[in-house]
DNA sequence: CATGAATGAGGATTCATTCAT
DNA sequence: TATGAATGAATCCTCATTCAT
């Protein structure tokens, strides 16, 4: 595979695909081709994340996802330099839209009620979006394993991590909470959150949950409260 | 022709992996080949560990495995019948040995106690066995996906599940907890630390958490103890 | 993004051996491309022919057929799915063969003419094809063993044997000849053709018979016709 | 593999399946241990054939077979060169069998009368052997495939036709049948039914012929007849 | 840019055969 | 002799990636 260097040296065109587009296309003026480009790198999105759900990231075949998407196999290599941009774009993606909809909420000055907010819609986009419960558990694999091939993905992951931490943190705090303290915190968050589901779902089916949503969520939060004060 | 004696000493032709040889062995006498043939299976089941600890479990290729036990490729599948079984075989081990070391704890009475007893053991063993966290990890990975392929290993995880749960039980409760508490009782103990653990390795290195080993089991704990009440 | 018209045109992506190509390509116009891929396809055919012809069905592999063939061992699968299909492509393709053979030939009306104008071709036939006479040996074995792994195989041939069935039926015949004694007709025609001369082959080379085809003709269908009258 | 020559010079005692050893064994007088030795060669060619009816001569695999017959798998080496020399114990076996019964039959005069008994004979085993029907099936493409590889068997096979070709001479006859005429009635016998059979049973169950059993040996017998007549 | 045929490096699994015990 | 663990060549099939059109 070539690498970066010789590519920028060479001054070919390789897929722009690591900086992540942003959900939030603004967009004003593309020409007919340019949005046919949008249209088809969605489309490839979509599919990915379709077949992703079922097969999971490692089972996952190129093929099926350009089936899927109505595009010639060759055409993936247009968007996605391979499989790991592929996965790194998706999860991009998905964290974006994770820190979308935190963002959007109102934010509370306590770091408990924070911590509620935090968890409550994280609690909700995991239990109507199981194929990104999924995604992120075998991501965090894949950086276990591979984290230094792939120094992006650990990056994205590590960004949201840090991301979470920062909003935690109470406004006008007197003594400001210590980085190492918030990232824990983060870490317990996600971790208890999908640590408990995904061992949840070995017993059974996640949708039981649905009608104890609102029981656990308080559950899962007084366990995370409880853990920050030690 | 052999006798049905002999026969029922050699077992089945078939690789036996599912009957997982008990840790303990007594081994009272065998031959020098049964001696070998033991031999062989666990320098298998090492190296098999020894290369998922670094490729993870689906990109563990069993040519490597044999490589490294020094065995030809084919005797592989003279001690497990593909790659699954292996997994299988190996999570059994593991947590056979988990248990083993639970239950060989004293066992307090309260629930509290109990549990401050299982979250250290279990956070004790994967800061010492980084490479069972990830094998975990990976195997609930598949067991979400591919679950019912491979029901025996989906079986052993409940059932270990399950062996907690009960575990966790006080003595001499007047009021036997419900199953379904119990389960989940369960799944929050191994969840909040597999996936504490696992965005914490996202982060930083778990070595650093030795360290700070004894703080860490305590907010786990009191976060354990924290969902329980609710 | 593909239109719907281009997957139409270019049909499944899944190798579409099944849709036997019919012998008489009329070929219109077709891209160099599409030239291509029919070059490489019959050159597989091809190759696989000249293979079974020397290893027979069961010892032939497909790598040899492949380097036969001077395409890569993978090219293979993109244009039949596995042995099975080739077999069952192969075995098509050769039974139309004999079928436009025998449906060029005048068609007499009388019923022993009609017997004789087919043991006639089908005799040519595996005189100068003796490779086709051993595939289609092996084939039936095969039906015989895995004939409802292979439904498609065994399919093919009932058509054929139906086939010759219905030709044999005599035009302008009072009384129609039940089902059962055609097929049984057309059962003893190939049967014997091939049940002898498999047997020939046994004794000498079947290059042999060809001073004396026109006397094993006689005899032949002589045998066919007593057979027929009982 | 050692050729022959050298195993003479070297004197070591390869296993003596060549010499078919006659299925009416006088046997008069044998050790405790020849006896036993006698069994396992017995158990191993039952399991042998027994496997064969269902995997087919190429499908029927060496460790099913020792499995069957009880015996380890390296056993079966002392019993048998390979592969091919248990095929052709087997054949030889079978035949030997036929030949019995055939001999077993009073032995008429005429060329007719003899055929009639050859072949009523020969319908009978092969509808109550479905299985040496496939085994002879497909050892004639074993043959024709790799006949010089293994010249006992197709040599057994021969001898088989030749035996029967004698035997249809009919006796006191003045002028003597010409011995190509009279191979070419064995193979007309043998080849007529086999291949009848064989296409039968491409279409339908060999049992469903059981009921019209009479018919087709007269309509069998019949087209040889017709055969011989030209 | 889009396409999809071609490639070939794997990787899983099977099985005849050997050989130390 | 009997045993069955060990062997490794053979074979099937998959799939990411390239590249000519």
């Amino acid at each position: 595979m070539r690498s970066v260097k010789q590519a920028a040296q060479n001054g070919l065109r390789e897929p722009h695909s690591s900086t992540a587009t942003p959900l939030t296309e603004q967009a004003p003026r593309l020409s007919r081709r340019e949005r046919r480009k949008q249209a088809t790198r969605e489309a490839l999105l979509t599919a990915a994340q379709e077949v992703i759900a079922v097969k999971g990231v490692y089972l996952a075949v190129i093929e099926e996802i350009t089936e899927r998407a109505d595009v010639a196999k060759g055409s993936f290599y247009q968007y996605f330099r391979d499989r790991d941009d592929l996965l790194h774009v998706i999860l991009s993606h998905r964290l974006e839209e994770l820190r979308a909809i935190v963002e959007t909420a109102t934010l509370p000055r306590g770091g408990a009620d924070r911590l509620r907010v935090l968890l409550r819609h994280h609690l909700e986009y995991f239990l109507h979006h199981e194929d990104f419960l999924l995604f992120l558990h075998q991501i965090r694999g894949l950086i276990k394993m591979k984290g230094d091939e792939t120094p992006a993905v650990r990056g994205t992951y590590q960004r949201y991590l840090t991301f979470l931490a920062d909003w935690l943190q109470p406004w006008g705090a007197k003594t400001e909470t210590p980085e190492k303290t918030r990232q824990e915190g983060a870490c317990a968050l996600l971790g208890f959150l999908t640590g408990f589901l995904s061992h949840y779902a070995v017993l059974a089916s996640l949708t039981d949950l649905m009608h104890d949503q609102a029981r656990i969520e308080k559950a899962l939060t007084e366990a995370c409260l409880a853990f920050q004060r030690h």
